[in-house]
This record gives C-alpha cells, structure tokens and sequence, in this order.
DNA sequence: CTTGACCTTCCAGTGACTGGAAGCCCTATG
DNA sequence: CATAGGGCTTCCAGTCACTGGAAGGTCAAG
C-alpha cells in the first residue's frame, strides 16, 4: 500500500503518517522508486495510534502503548496504570474548563450586549470583581 | 516598578511580561540603566490579561479585549459576542474531553491490572471494538 | 571589592502536527 | 511520443504561548 491508501484506511493524514515515521513510532518499507510501502501490521499500528490520540494520550504515551501492545508478556497492571494517570489529567482538566465556562458563562449572562458601553465583562477582567 | 515587582503583583512570571512587550501588548517605559519601568497602568493592563488568559481567551482575543477596554465608546455588544464565542469553544472542549473520559473510564474499569497479559485497554486500541 | 540578586538580550525548544515549495514518478490521454 | 494530472518525495517554516538557558550588564549590601 501506498501512504494514499494507508491515510485513507487509518482515517489519517498523510502528513501525520510521515511524521510518525519521523519520530520512530512506525518504519514501513520503500518499493524501489523511494515511495512509502506499507504492510498491514504497519496499518494495523497506524489504527491503533489514531484510536489512542483519539483518546487524548499524548505521542509519548502512544508509543509506550504500542511497545506494551507488542509485549506479549507486559502485565495488565502496567497498562492500566498508565491508562488511569491519563484519566485523572483528563478529569483535571475538565474540571478547571468547567470553572472557565461557570464565571464565563455568569458574565456572558450579566452582560446586555446592547450599544451601550457598559459591560461587566470588562469591567471584571479589569478590577476581578463582580 | 521593576519587572520583578510587576510580576508579584500581576502574579505572572517576568518571562511572560516581557513576552507580552514583544508582540505589542504592554509598552513599559525605559529607565536609563535599560530596565523595563513599568507604570501602574501598565500593571492594570497585565493584570488584565492574566485574568483574561486565566479564562482561556487566546491572546488574540485578550488582544482584542484590550483594545475594547480602551475604547469608551464599544458596544458591550462586541464584547459579549467574543466572549459567547469563546464560552461556546470552551463548551465545545468539554464536551470532547467527557466524551474522552467516558470511553477511558469504561476501559479503565474493564481492566484487571494485575500480573496477566490480558488487557481490554489494549484489545480496544487494537481493534476498535470493545 | 566582592557577592548575589536582579536585570538585559537572544536563541532554542516545547507538542503534534500542518502548509507550502521544489521536484520526482506513474498513468492515461491526444 | 509528449504532456497533463495526480500522487509521491524531502525539507523548511509556522503554529501557540510561553519557558529554559546562556552570556553579560547593574545595583545594593557588607
């Protein structure tokens, strides 16, 4: 397979295929006139990544997933943990958009939005009072 | 004020500020010796950003924000829309992450984490299905 | 006079791509 | 057979908002 179809197969950009390759995390083979050939364990991994992204875990953690996914011997725990850790970031980062979106959203509501300049929007960010 | 002082009492790292004088946010005055001088209007403005930036504005928007503040004749209309805006990107993220979260969680729960190979995390990277 | 804390500028790196330029390769059509 | 197009290659630069570090000037205290 060309790097065409593979993109298409995988759901991913061509350009982020080339990049994976750039950092080491797939090493498909070259036909004869230099073009990208890839066999289906490299469409395989190329999935697997693009459903780990997906996820939200970071290139870093792709890369130890896959070297546990083809550890046939890695113990569960190993993954879990890694997976959990991933987890607690995402609920920590939810947590502090929601408090983003509650004080946004309670000067959104407090603001006319007419012609008139008064706006407690500005007002807040410039004194941090409501 | 020296920039140290500015950064205590703005509550952001002097490496920050003089970040924000580079792309044009702030304009400190200069001492003879070559040090930032700043006034406290310019202490206003940075306190500004950084609780605009606390709320995620992008510095674009802080930017904007800034220019808006110092115009006495803006609509609260053009404020509310850029704050709607974002209130609505920032809803849109959360959403994202949740979904993130419920798939992770799930997977999470489903794996042992123990001495065994066996993991569900990885059979659902691998595959797609649960 | 020296020490140490401050300040300065400039350069490079972060994460994970993404856009674009310059140029080779392959197939199909006139 | 020439050419047009689409796909492939590499390499370089840009994104966003800083952050770290090096090399060196300045200032107040002891």
């Amino acid at each position: 397979m060309n790097i065409g179809d593979v993109a298409q197969r995988a759901g991913l950009p061509p350009k982020t295929i080339r990049y994976y390759e750039d950092i080491g995390l797939i090493t498909p083979l070259r036909d004869t006139n230099g073009y990208r050939l890839f066999r289906e364990s490299d469409l395989h991994k190329l999935a697997f990544l693009g459903r780990a992204r997906a996820l939200g875990f970071t290139i870093e953690d792709c890369r130890t997933l896959l070297a546990l996914y083809e550890d046939n011997t890695r113990a569960s725990a190993d993954v879990k943990d890694l997976a959990q850790a991933h987890l607690t970031k995402i609920e920590d980062k939810i947590a502090q958009l929601q408090s983003m979106r509650d004080t946004l959203s309670e000067l959104v509501h407090s603001c006319a939005g007419d012609n008139r300049p008064n706006c407690p929007i500005l007002s807040d960010l410039a004194t941090g009072q409501h």
